[in-house]
RNA sequence: GCCCCCAUAGCCCAAUUGGCAGAGGCGGGAGACUUAAAAUCUCUGUGUUGUGGGUUCGAGUCCCACUGGGGGUACCA
């Protein structure tokens, strides 16, 4: 890249490492000169790298340090390796903080959002990102979630967006509802408040049809993205294999003869079909309406007050899986399609409403919560089968290992698998019952009620009901003058309160309607980002399909674990989606997935609450950035944690201030750029080519820790080559050798601490920017030892070391080895069993 | 309870396919420079590779069991 030569800041050429002084050279500098702009004209191959956009919390602070030094490398890298790399930044910038922030100032969130991001987008520049900047996003901008709108319609128009009624999270907090996903441990994802349960009318998107695609298509990710991700979708999507059966329920005596009903039927999944027989009573989710629908009169008070009281029952404790069961007898019974049995319905919280069918048949031998009922109500507990340990019954412990079926009529004498598909069999040909799969994932709440969100672009009219806005009266903007208690939570959206945002005119027949005042969860934002930076100043449509088909799927992207299966889960649906829709045309949005770890502080994760934060900011002023960074990738394995307790930004410091006065000798020695480094002193020149050939191996394989540590000894060793050691003259700063390796270690550097990397390539001589320098071409003939060193083993002991030429043959090699003095005396006259030759590095004699 | 990951020097961590356990850093120790100190530089690494077993000529690496630590998930029928 050829910058012209007053782009190049001035320096003093007698002056000391400073990291306050190479940022005040080079800060603005790759801004102006817009260094990490894509060409995006195909003259190279494509490559897009990630990191997940930022929420907008203040300032940057040390966990973003982390994450975002990590892509950078991966970004830095693949430009020196010559592909155009995408590299974009944004925020994520709607969301509960700003509007809590707004209340307390009495101000509108986007006062608090977009004054955050000013702060923290200076950080950033600073902290020397290569990021393209002229693509920057906010998803809180009538721009952006236009299309967050706009996209909602398509979903909803192909019925993938819908309306119910449900049992929902809700946080009494937050005073809004929750997705499954945003649950953590019975407690809001975001403030930690215990969960209740809230029967309301709400938005959701139908991820579950999507449940087995997101399953299979896994594959594609497989190797790629970190296996316990993985497993942590595969976890929450939960498939399970088994049946539905169907159940007729008795009439009761008040319904008996009503207009000839026959009784209903209810239908539950289980996936032990081969213990139906086993089945001696029902139980219905207390909290499902199908609960109530089939008490008798007798019994509708008593649930009626188990139902009341399950509402001060809070998530967690509801989850607690020693909590003793409770229910109520519903009064009904029903009839085992297979025998005939009358078996009585009950109703109990251990049984969810909204996994499966809300209903169970209850197999107390086998099931544990089944038989732990069945003992505190007194209900029969029959074994179907023989497992070989005692009965259930008489234990307490039910039994769920395999075994032969008993007292299953013609299921008898099968062994647990093939009773299953035979029941299945003999379910399908009376029609009572099928197999099936079963998913634990549920639908995607996405309807909040808070006010710093994407509008939901619907209008409720009297006459026409649920009325998208139609495209071109999009984006339904968020009110401006709205701020302070205006914005408290209320149990309903703050936009239900203005009324002159409210009240509008239907888009079908024109009469007067309301909007709705619910705003989209923020992930669904962050569902589309990453195509949106594609094209991400198109006013025209949702992203620019030839923009977004040449850049993507992203093939780097890194961030956090913690959003294995909320933001993450959430995309992959949003890009199935959309290629159903042929709006792309890729299956998965990542192509592969970095974890950083996270920067804790003395073993334990910073926080207020201890008292251990380290300040980012503080850190950067008494270190400078590059040291910062450095740290941050040498510690430890990107996805393991970095201890700053541990560590040593200053160790960091040294190191940097060394590789920088390499390039300062090099400079003094007068030695000119371009110089051919075929004449350079040898050993040094293999040092350079293998540290180069192995970084980037390592880098390929994200183990940007080692490619440091490389980079260190190589340092060490030009030093020592320069200045000589105790025994011999070094080279000085003039050898080509020399100036061969400090160019590699500037550019090596331009990954980890740009503005060191940026001002010792100025100091060899060169134009600006290093991070366009290119990966330094590796010359295989230094990279081959002319000599090994054989190690002489006799029983797995280490005798003798041998110098030999690489290419040296078996033969000659255990001739060698056979004759060496050291081998022949601890051989001491045994006998030879064998020995394995592996040339030219190892020889094993077996005795 | 179930699933996953990890365990190498005082500490953070390296160690292509099984082949000499040690690259790099921190800390410690010794020294040089200094009146002294800081800074800088030089030198300095023997350890049950968590434990026990197995496979192999050979195991940090592969297999099994266990221990310890971390994470995920949990009335999911």
């Amino acid at each position: 890249m050829s910058q012209p030569a007053q782009g190049t800041p001035q320096q003093d050429e007698t002056e000391e490492y400073s990291f306050a002084a190479l940022e005040e050279r080079w800060g603005g500098y790759w801004e102006q000169h817009r260094t990490f702009a894509p060409l995006d004209d195909g003259s190279a191959e494509r490559r897009y790298v990630l990191d997940m956009f930022p929420y907008p919390s203040g300032d940057l602070h040390m966990g973003h340090a982390e994450a975002f030094a990590m892509g950078d490398v991966v970004a830095r890298y693949w430009m020196q390796q010559g592909y155009d790399v995408l590299h974009p930044i944004g925020w994520d910038s709607f969301g509960l903080p700003a509007e809590n922030a707004a209340i307390k100032r009495n101000a509108h969130p986007a006062e608090w959002t977009y004054k955050n991001i000013d702060t923290q987008k200076s950080s950033f520049q600073r902290y020397g990102i290569s990021a393209d900047w002229s693509r920057e996003l906010h998803t809180s901008d009538p721009e952006y979630y236009r299309w967050t709108q706009w996209l909602f319609q398509q979903f909803h128009a192909k019925g993938l967006a819908y309306r119910k009624d449900s049992p929902v999270n809700w946080c009494p907090k937050d005073q809004t509802v929750l997705a499954n996903e945003q649950v953590v441990n019975g407690s809001c994802e975001r403030c930690g408040t215990p969960v209740t349960k809230k029967s309301l009318n709400q938005w959701y998107f139908r991820i579950t049809e999507y449940a087995d695609r997101l399953l299979e298509d896994m594959q594609q990710l497989e190797g790629h993205w970190p296996e316990r991700v993985l497993a942590m979708q595969r976890n929450w999507i939960g498939r399970s294999e088994g049946a539905h059966v169907d159940f007729r329920v008795e009439p009761t005596a008040a319904t008996a003869g009503q207009n000839g009903q026959p009784g209903q039927d209810i239908t539950v999944f289980t996936t032990r079909p081969d213990t139906l027989f086993g089945a001696t009573f029902m139980v219905v989710a207390a909290d499902a309406d199908l609960a109530l629908e089939l008490v008798d009169a007798e019994h509708r008070e008593a649930l009626e007050t188990y139902r009341e009281g399950l509402k001060n029952v809070s998530e967690i404790e509801r989850q607690a899986t020693d909590r003793s069961k409770t229910g109520v007898f519903l009064g009904r019974h029903a009839i085992n399609p297979l025998t005939g049995e009358r078996l009585p319905m009950w109703a109990s919280d251990y049984v969810l409403a909204d996994y499966g069918t809300g209903a169970i048949m209850a197999v107390p031998a086998h099931d544990q919560r089944d038989l732990d009922f069945a003992r505190t109500m007194g209900l029969d507990v029959r074994r179907v089968l023989d497992t070989g340990e005692e009965d259930p019954a008489v234990t307490g412990t039910a039994t769920t290992g395999d075994g032969t079926l008993v007292n299953s009529g013609e299921l008898d004498g099968l062994a647990k698998a093939e009773a299953i598909s035979r029941a299945i069999e003999i379910l399908d040909e009376r029609g009572t019952g099928r197999g099936t799969v079963n998913y634990r994932l549920r639908d995607w709440l996405l309807s909040r009620q808070r006010f710093w969100g994407a509008p939901i672009p619907i209008v409720h009219c009297p006459d026409c009901g649920e009325v998208p806005v139609p495209e071109d009266q999009l984006p339904i903007l968020l009110p401006q003058d709205v701020a302070g208690e205006q914005l408290a939570p209320k149990g309903k959206s703050p936009l239900a309160g203005i009324e002159s945002w409210v009240n509008t005119t239907c888009p079908r027949c024109g009469g007067a309607s309301r909007r709705d005042t619910d705003t989209m969860d923020t992930f669904v934002d962050s569902s589309w980002y990453y195509m949106r930076f594609a094209s991400p100043n198109d006013d025209d449509q949702v992203f620019d399909r030839a923009a977004v088909d040449r850049w993507l799927p992203v093939e780097q992207y890194v961030g956090g674990v913690e959003h294995a299966i909320l933001h993450l889960l959430y995309s992959r649906f949003f890009t199935k989606a959309l290629y159903d829709m042929d709006l792309i045309s890729f299956t998965e949005p990542f192509k592969a997935l970095l974890n950083q770890g996270q920067v804790l502080n003395g073993g334990k994760a910073m926080s207020k609450s201890l008292g251990n934060g380290v300040d980012l900011g503080e850190q950067l002023d008494t270190f400078g950035v590059d040291a910062v960074r450095l740290t941050m990738i040498f510690a430890s394995p990107p996805e393991d944690d970095v201890d700053w307790a541990d560590v040593s930004p200053g160790g960091s410091a040294k190191f940097l201030a060394r590789a920088w006065r390499l390039a300062q000798d090099v400079e003094s020695s007068g030695a000119a750029p371009g110089t051919d480094p075929d004449g350079g002193e040898r050993s040094l020149r293999q040092l350079t080519h293998r540290t180069v050939a192995d970084a980037a191996r390592l880098l390929d394989d994200h183990k940007f820790n080692v490619v440091v540590a490389r980079t260190m000894e190589l340092v060490n060793g030009v030093r020592k080559a320069i200045d000589g050691t105790a025994g011999a003259a070094g080279l000085g700063a003039g050898d080509p050798a020399v100036r061969e390796a400090v160019e590699a270690v500037a550019i090596l550097l331009s990954l980890f601490a740009p503005y060191t990397a940026e001002d010792m390539w100025a100091k060899l001589g060169h134009e600006p920017s290093v991070a366009r320098a290119g990966w330094p071409a590796v010359d295989e003939a230094l990279l081959v030892q002319d000599t090994a060193t054989a190690v002489v083993q006799v029983k797995g002991k280490v005798r003798d070391r041998l110098e030999v030429p690489v290419d040296i043959s078996a033969a000659d090699l255990e001739q060698l080895a056979l004759a060496s003095e050291a081998v022949q005396r601890s051989l001491d006259g045994a006998e030879i069993r064998k020995v394995i030759v592996r040339e030219p590095k190892l020889v094993n004699i077996v005795v």
